[in-house]
DNA sequence: CGCCCACTTGATTAATATCAAATACTGTGG
DNA sequence: CCACAGTATTTGATATTAATCAAGTGGGCG
């Protein structure tokens, strides 16, 4: 299934017109390799991106030389109207796994959600969960433990996984180092080796070979202090229509 | 000055016309005490909010019963298109002083935005910006040490506030208690105290009497290691055009 | 084989939280 | 104006978390 369609079908089910209308401003599929950059940061952005297949995030380098990771790109995402409007990019994409990617000029893809409100609705409320989740983060890096926080990204990710269909049971894609993990939970290398270690240990999940495979939602769930509400996921509307 | 209009002037200069428009779908201002919330966390959302006086912020509960401030809304802030796609608000918008606030549907607002592209470009300007602020404070919770974070937190509010020209000289409005800060920055009110003594005692800046007065940026701004390109500030195209 | 990289381990240190209490400050009613 | 309650700030002592430093181990691969 068209990822796009698969992603924004959490919202709504476009009219298959626009998702032809859409394909038609995309670029053809541009292959990234694991640990290029898809666009960088203090570029000039013209383009939007939509990442089709694979794995990519977010991320920006800091004056003091550190890195932190922003946000999680799944197949389908990225798509962020009106980029353009500001003067540089803010942030590097990066693909983690090898990615495809399709390009769309900014303004092509305005013109269409002129013509479709229902893509233009659909392409907010994407960026609406977007935004939650970015709160999120800030939320979870400020108030909880570290290893709160790791299961709190497991969960996250596995349910964003779970609602793309991209889940095979209790298990799912996850390309991350434990280097990047670090980068993204804001701890050191060697602590979150050591609190994977925990994890592991009380048998709650699985983190290797690029899976993670969870062992005990609920109990992950209850540590983390997680509440799926922000994700925005409703009752899937899709399938069977 | 109208507050929108200066925040939406620092992407464009909107004409009278548009800003008649956007008056004629707001409320008349709406009073909120310090304190109060201005909308709340699991409401269902139907308005967009503009602050047009007064100094907010969003702050998301968490379920280990931790509170954390995701954001600070300053006059002509808090736009924020397509709300109401959304089932539920994920986080509160809180009063922190006596706030003048103005509400329009979304629904009004959309249409505006439909008729005036130029309106739409600024309100995704600020979206756009209000996101990029948000992924700062990602970074700086994760990578920055709490020093740092204090420091770079007082460098975004003075930018933000000058910007506005709502500063006046090294010096701005920032009703906020150590506690709120503490919330804002992951840290425990004991250790925001502290820290803030050092800051003081380095006679970089002067917090009290809910002011912020800055008293070395450049040193505060080494110290923070902030670089202002996230805030997306042009050189101001704003007034004698 | 040998190298590189990711992961792992141990020891130590630094940052920050927590607990507990004292000291301002603010507004209120008498 | 004073006593008072309530809140915000400050201080000290101690505990915990997580970073840093320094060395391994282990697998993939030319």
């Amino acid at each position: 299934m068209h990822p796009i369609v698969r992603k924004l079908g959490l919202f709504t089910k476009l009219d298959p017109q626009i998702i032809r209308a859409v394909d038609s401003v995309l670029s053809g599929a541009l292959e990234f390799m694991a640990g290029t950059d898809i666009a960088r940061q203090g570029e000039q952005p013209t383009a939007v991106y939509f990442l089709l297949d694979g794995f990519a995030c977010r991320h920006r380098l800091l004056d003091n030389g550190r890195r932190q990771i922003l946000s999680f790109l799944l197949p389908g995402d990225a798509c962020k109207l009106g980029v353009s409007l500001l003067e540089h990019r803010d942030h590097t994409l990066l693909a983690m796994s090898n990615c495809r990617v399709a390009r769309a000029s900014d303004e092509d893809l305005q013109h269409l959600s002129d013509r479709y409100p229902s893509l233009r609705e659909a392409l907010q409320w994407a960026a609406l969960v977007e935004e939650s989740i970015a709160r999120e983060w800030i939320a979870s890096v400020g108030q909880r433990s570290g290893t709160q926080r790791m299961a709190h990204l497991f969960c996250e990710h596995y349910h964003r996984m779970k609602a793309l269909d991209l889940a095979d049971g209790n298990d799912c894609f996850f390309p991350i180092s434990q280097n990047d993990l670090a980068d993204a939970l804001g701890l050191s290398s060697v602590h979150v080796n050591r609190t994977l270690q925990d994890l592991r240990s009380l048998r709650l999940l699985v983190f290797a070979d690029k899976r993670l495979r969870i062992l005990d939602l609920p109990k992950l769930e209850q540590i983390a202090a997680f509440d799926a509400a922000y994700l925005h996921l409703k009752a899937r509307p899709r399938e069977d229509a």
